[in-house]
RNA sequence: GGUGAUGUAGCCAAGUGGUAAGGCAGCGGUCUGCAAAACCGCCAUCGCGGGUUCGACUCUCGUCAUCACCUCCA
């Protein structure tokens, strides 16, 4: 039984989906303006990671994401660079694609767009004012953030502090449309030549940041969700936002588990631009060569803890992540000389550390002690591996369970296809040859040889096995 | 000021009312022609100070420190 941890309710619950086998999943997606930084690919692999759980646990999952695609930001940038909105949003929206696709992070069942469900936005928000819950003022329409019983529960908001905290803070413009400082913005007049926007029963406009997120939601997972997803950052005021108008708008609950990621830090210290330290996935990937390093760090750290980033915790994940790797390979490698049958005891052990696995991502997703049943696991290929004989059924399970694990974290491929050149291929049967002979002086010069190209070779009872660094 | 977190070995990081998982690094062994890989062993009393208890790191009170959120930042 999966319990997750509800920012609601502010404590772990047992999970149970609407329908049986199906999850309906919204995790909220960048504003495209810029590449994504880390700690936007933080939020998308911690929820691509609950997802694969969910399915490697045997759920369809219906999974929806957002790309904002008109805000301030945007058009502020559009502006600097003197091109079109979409433009912007056009590039950005490409390079999440790209940037996304090396760390394994599946396509959202369905990516929506802001601007593709304006429709849909204008009529949620014409359901608000006539229901009474928002008010048209000069062009801007309000939510009545009072008006919602249970306004700010998800964040732990009292009201009264809340607008005392925010004193100072207010655009005075803005607050002078407001009923109510709480109230927030579910369209907003636009009438600069030039900018983005659309007609409405309002006028020229754009929607409001929130509002987004509570129709794509609706439209294309229903009234009531299971999961909501997003930074912890977002419980206020973005998804206490999302919940007053849409709650509103139904009358039901709009969803029934809040998950919320935590922080990726750099050097201990905030990501933030001010301090210079922003880093985006797009110049990772151009300076580290292997993204599964990437994904590993970031999946596999429980996904409410922050994230420290640093080389140091770069380099150790690189480390734990090789040695799953060589593990892989040399049983990979055993398999050769494997015979028919299996070993009941080994595969014992390998159901008894799945369980293990099972039980720790079980409990809210607790990766570090799923991590923990994998190198148990892995101690018990490496031990295998050195057997004086091994099953061709018990290590296939093995590989075949590692494999299946790893692939929840979202790496899957353990042991990268790799080709050697003919000169290549020559010198490790040379060098077979050379051993045999007892002519280790050869043999160690060819290894040195293959060495400075990057080929590792090693000798084990069962010969001679060889490896990329 | 309000709200919510966190503080466990050199580092990353679990966990629990009965004397601290796992990984990295380090040290010592085994295996190996040498090496690599691997395996075995060693390596912490849980920020600080009270209290409750037969017993607390785990409960409680206080304290210190770090951090986040408090109207558009994942």
């Amino acid at each position: 039984m999966i319990h997750v941890y509800n920012t609601l309710t502010h404590q772990k619950e047992i999970f149970k989906s609407i329908q049986p086998n199906l999850i309906t999943m919204y995790v909220c997606g960048p504003t495209i303006y810029n590449y994504i930084h880390i700690g936007n690919a933080r939020s998308a692999i911690a929820f691509d990671t609950i997802r694969r759980y969910f399915e490697f646990r045997g759920y369809e999952v219906n999974y929806v994401s957002n790309f904002t695609d008109v805000d301030d930001k945007i058009i502020n940038r559009a502006h600097e660079e003197g091109v079109s909105e979409a433009t912007i949003t056009e590039k950005y929206a490409q390079a999440f694609e790209n940037d996304t696709l090396p760390l394994n992070i599946k396509p959202a069942t369905v990516r929506s767009k802001a601007t593709e469900v304006i429709p849909d936005i204008i009529s949620f928000v014409s359901e608000l004012i006539a229901k009474g819950y928002a008010y048209e003022a000069d062009g801007d329409v309000y939510f009545r953030a009072r008006q919602f019983k249970g306004y700010g529960i998800l964040a732990h908001q009292d009201l009264n502090e809340l607008e005392a905290g925010a004193s100072g803070r207010l655009d005075p413009e803005e607050l002078a449309k407001k009923e109510d400082a709480l109230d927030f913005a579910v369209w907003k007049s636009e009438n600069r030549p030039g900018v983005i926007s659309w007609d409405s029963p309002w006028g020229n406009g754009r929607p409001g940041w929130h509002i987004e997120c509570s129709v794509m939601a609706q439209k294309y997972l229903g009234n009531t969700i299971d999961v909501h997803g997003g930074g912890i950052d977002l419980a206020f005021p973005h998804h206490t936002n999302e919940i007053a108008q849409s709650e509103a708008r139904t009358g039901q609950t709009f969803v029934h588990y809040w998950l919320h990621n935590g922080f990726v830090n750099i050097n201990d210290e905030k990501m933030s631009k001010s301090l210079g330290n922003f880093i985006t996935l797009h110049d990772m990937l151009e300076r580290y060569d292997d993204p599964m390093t990437i994904r590993y760090l970031l999946s596999t750290t429980q996904y409410r803890r922050p994230i420290n980033y640093s080389e140091d915790t770069l380099t150790q994940a690189r480390v734990e992540l090789d040695r799953i790797r060589t593990a892989y390979r040399n049983l990979h490698f055993r398999m050769k000389d494997s015979k028919d049958g299996r070993n009941e005891a080994v595969e014992s052990d390998i159901n008894e550390y799945k369980k293990q696995f099972i039980a720790a991502m079980d409990d809210d997703f607790n990766t570090q002690n799923a991590l923990a049943a994998i190198f148990e696991l892995i101690a018990l290929a490496n031990t295998y591996s050195e057997a004086a004989i091994i099953q061709r059924d018990t290590a296939m399970l093995l590989l075949e369970t590692m494999t299946a694990l790893m692939q929840v974290f979202g790496i899957e491929t353990l042991m990268p296809v790799e080709q050697l050149t003919v000169e290549q291929q020559s010198l490790l049967e040379q060098r077979v040859i050379a051993r045999q002979n007892k002519d280790f002086s050869e043999s160690d010069r060819i290894r040195d040889i293959l060495k400075l190209q990057d080929i590792i070779v090693e000798d084990t009872a069962q010969g001679q096995r060889w490896h990329k660094a």
